[in-house]
RNA sequence: GCGGAUGUGGCGGAAUGGCAGACGCACUGGAUUCAAAAUCCAGCGGGGGUGACCUCGUGAGGGUUCAAGUCCCUCCAUCCGCACCA
């Protein structure tokens, strides 16, 4: 028989063409009626030069095959794609190559597009958005600018985490252990004036809120830590001969009676105004010491260090003076910047003890017995108080709840909470970003540039390279910073600092929906239409940067009236990376990168889009090897050798072909709502295994298996699937077929197999009526496992459906 | 140090507590071909047996169960996150 060949070129041109003329997501349906919403966001990328490879694919295919699955079960899909462009990434390669930033990121915006344009998504183009389009950024300046009202945008001093290599300073949560998240230079401190945005005001809302988001454990977990509460108390220490007193935050107050010693961070108020002029000096040097000290090697050097003040400071509860250290373990910007320090229950404390022979008074006893030479500090919250005045014989874990009320009550302290959560350092000193709209007023203060003047353009610069100073190259502009402030009308300096890449990125999903607005940030009928995201697909590492701040801009807008929803997200997936074939991350330089292109080319986009997700589990990372891809495209091939012999070989349905496509169909269906997308592809051709078999006795497969098949295969392989619908009849666009329904009644089987076993060991396997009783069923077991049956038989099992074991002596 | 994930053939991986290795890649043999590619058929965890079969086997060791890759306990390795947060 001769065959059609499967030509990808041909197939995946033709139905490009014919969706670009009549797009198969429509808000309506066939009769009118409008179709429920589902919102599937991909995370957006900025517009490398390099383009995209096969791992960028994998995160788009994802999504993509889950909004066309979504779309055949009846949704409008809101699938919108854009595009990162302002940071560092596209302003340093503009440097390196010496154009404009607009200039070389339209260019690669083209490129990309047209990459992403081969993978067939269902992207609204309508929807696009750039968070450098003027248009766009007036809003993330709005937004700025509200903030800058309600008191959560404000200018602090202070010595803030500084990128040598990139020139600018950074958020808390860019600097990972100790370097900088692009570059991975060591971050050093640089004393900066900053823009600062209070996002510690939001903490205890984004900590309770995680509980109500479908995100994954961990991410919710890098989180719940990055937030950090902890409950305790804040007591006070008076200093002896002195009129003050340190205020220590501790959340073990049950221990308070075991505090032999305090500690001050060395940039405590307290720490040069207690030396005494005999350790004046020792005290001024180590200070002096620790601020040189970079946060890097204070982090490693664990070795504890620390200077005794001469002061001391009365325990409010043993009535004991005290010593008062200075030691760079303890951080200023936690708590308090001082410590009470219980040698006997807590590993820093008792280590620093040891090495500077300060007393270590135990205070729970373990088991009811006082540890005799403590070689380690007991920090459980387990036993009962000893040591400890009128609290001795309490438990532990009872008092640890109810320390800091009685501390409060007995008026030296309060019950407190603290978060490790900071304020987010939110000026950049580089050109490629939003300028902050603010105006320095030596009458008004700071003043924003008035809603009406926004946006505040981002001038043209002879030079935008980093100035390294601190100060952004907008400063040099003498004609733009100059102005005249919007109140007064004063001689007044714009600021020059511009914001995060993370501004856009923060809230760029809320304009998709209505993304031409001039009037609104996004219009109220359209944020109820189409708004939140229903499931939100990317990597892994935004875990606590651009997830964690689009909560909290949420929240924000949520506040102000904006939208009406606190979550941005519903639904988190994160994809696992593609690694190169070294099993490393895909990068140039390693010159492991794999372009989906060439692929495209040679295997077309449906093969690629299948290979993508057969490669694993989608959650998990996947080393790329080209040959695999072999694998899908011979499925497709002898799928569409299948079809070809079945429409010119017509064959009736069968009903041992109805129970094969209502079992497929319950399958397919399962492992899509599982996620399991690596198994619905190994599905699929277990199936078309399946059914080439049939087909080779009864010569084709009946056309609604056909049918059916080319739906349940749509969500993946979109040209395929239609070109399969149209050949077997149809005129209209598969994706309006809506996905099928399994029928249980096909699933049930008359006779089933099923395992005998010999204690637990597989011997044999029989062919049962579905419905035996036990005693049919144990004894066609035994027949067929015949004279290995050699024991006494102890005991007789028989699950129905499932399994035969006769125990045997 | 703390928290999380992972560990199954040569490789990627599959298994609601019920026939371990589905599906695919690679490989081997055969068919087809002048030849190759492509395609088709067969084989493909280890050991033993001519053979029907036997036996061991899911990182290691214990346990629960008629039955464990799966549940429980104790370890080990790799990767990821956090890390002097009082």
């Amino acid at each position: 028989m001769s065959k059609r060949i499967y030509n990808h070129k041909a197939i995946e041109k033709k139905w490009a063409e014919r969706w670009a003329e009549n797009p198969i997501n429509t808000p309506v349906d066939e009769d009118g009626n409008k179709k429920e919403k589902y919102y599937c966001l991909d995370m957006f990328p900025y517009p490398s030069a390099n383009g995209l490879h096969v791992g960028h694919w994998r995160g788009y295919v994802i999504s993509d095959v889950w909004s066309r699955y979504k779309l055949q079960q009846g949704k409008y899909i809101v699938h919108p794609m854009g595009w990162d462009a302002f940071g560092l990434p596209a302003e340093n390669y503009a440097i390196k190559m010496g154009v404009h930033p607009a200039i070389s990121t339209a260019e690669n915006v083209e490129k990309i597009k047209l990459q992403i344009d081969q993978i067939a998504a269902l992207y609204d183009w309508d929807m696009e958005v750039n968070t450098t389009d003027p248009g766009f950024y007036k809003w993330t300046q709005w937004i700025f600018v509200q903030m800058f009202k309600k008191g959560l945008a404000y200018e602090k001093e202070f010595p803030i985490n500084w990128c040598p290599s990139c020139k600018t300073g950074l958020a808390n949560e860019e600097v990972v252990n100790g370097s900088c998240e692009r570059c991975n230079s060591t971050v050093t401190k640089k004393n900066l004036r900053q823009w600062m945005l209070k996002i510690t005001a939001y903490g205890e809302r984004l900590l309770k809120d995680l509980d109500q988001l479908d995100w994954p454990e961990k991410v919710r977990k890098m989180q719940s830590d990055w937030i950090g509460k902890s409950y305790g108390a804040e007591v006070d220490f008076a200093v002896k001969e002195s009129e003050e007193k340190i205020r220590v935050y501790t959340t073990r107050p049950d221990t308070l009676y075991g505090a032999t010693f305090m500690v001050l961070a060395p940039e405590h108020d307290l720490a040069k105004k207690l030396l005494t002029d005999a350790q004046r000096e020792a005290g001024e040097a180590y200070i002096h010491a620790a601020s040189m000290k970079s946060n890097v090697d204070r982090m490693q050097d664990k070795e504890k260090t620390g200077v005794f003040t001469g002061s001391y400071a009365r325990n409010p509860l043993s009535k004991e003076w005290i010593p008062v250290w200075i030691s760079d373990y303890v951080l200023i910007d936690y708590g308090t910047g001082a410590i009470m320090c219980v040698p006997a229950h807590d590993d820093r404390d008792f280590e620093f003890a040891k090495k500077f022979g300060i007393h270590i008074r135990q205070v729970i006893a373990k088991d009811g017995v006082a540890i005799e030479d403590m070689t380690e500090a007991y920090t459980e919250a387990v036993g009962s108080m000893i040591n400890s005045g009128d609290w001795n014989g309490m438990e532990s874990a009872v008092l640890k709840k109810e320390a800091a009320h009685m501390v409060a009550q007995a008026g030296f302290g309060e019950a407190t909470v603290n978060y490790k959560l900071r304020d987010w350092v939110f000026s950049r000193q580089r050109y490629w970003g939003e300028p902050i709209p603010i105006i320095h007023c030596p009458i008004c203060g700071n003043v924003p540039v008035p809603e009406e003047a926004l946006p505040l353009r981002l001038p043209n610069v002879a030079s935008y390279e980093p100035t390294g100073t601190g100060e952004s190259p907008l400063a040099g502009i003498e004609d733009w910073v100059n102005c005249s402030c919007p109140v007064c009308g004063e001689k007044a300096k714009r600021e020059t600092n511009t914001m995060p890449q993370w501004a856009g990125s923060s809230w760029y999903f809320l304009r998709y929906v209505d993304s031409k607005n001039e009037k609104e940030l996004v219009s109220k009928e359209k944020m109820a239409e189409f708004l939140p995201v229903d499931m939100y697909i990317g990597g892994v590492e935004h875990a606590v940067l651009h997830l964690l701040y689009s909560r909290f801009y949420t929240k924000f807008l949520y506040d102000i009236g904006v939208v009406d929803f606190e979550e941005p997200f519903m639904k988190l997936f994160n994809q696992g990376m593609i690694l190169g074939e070294d099993g490393q991350k895909m990068s140039k330089s390693l010159g492991n990168v794999v372009s989906p292109d060439a692929l495209v080319d040679d295997y077309g986009c449906d093969s690629l889009r299948m290979y993508e997700l057969f490669v694993g589990p989608p959650e998990l990372d996947a080393e790329w090897d080209d040959r695999g891809i072999d694998g899908v495209n011979r499925f497709l091939r002898k799928l569409y050798n299948l079809l070809q012999d079945s429409l010119d070989n017509p064959v009736d349905e069968t009903k041992d072909m109805l129970k094969l496509r209502h079992r497929m169909i319950n399958d397919i269906t399962h492992r899509l709502d599982n996620f399991s997308l690596n198994t619905v592809i190994s599905g699929f051709m277990e199936y078309n295994n399946k059914l080439i078999d049939v087909a080779k006795q009864m010569g084709g497969i009946d056309k609604g298996t056909l049918e059916t098949f080319a739906v349940l295969l749509s969500p993946l392989a979109p040209h395929f699937a239609e070109e399969m619908w149209a050949s077997l009849g149809h005129r209209d666009t598969v994706f309006k077929a809506g996905w099928p329904v399994c029928d249980t009644k096909f699933l049930k089987d008359d006779e089933i197999e099923i395992a005998v076993q010999i204690n637990g060991k597989t011997k044999a396997v029989v062919t049962i009526s579905a419905d035996a009783d036990k005693e049919t069923a144990i004894a066609a077991g035994k027949e067929a496992i015949g004279d290995r049956l050699t024991g006494t038989i102890v005991k007789e099992i028989y699950v129905p459906g499932r399994i035969i074991n006769i125990v045997q002596k």
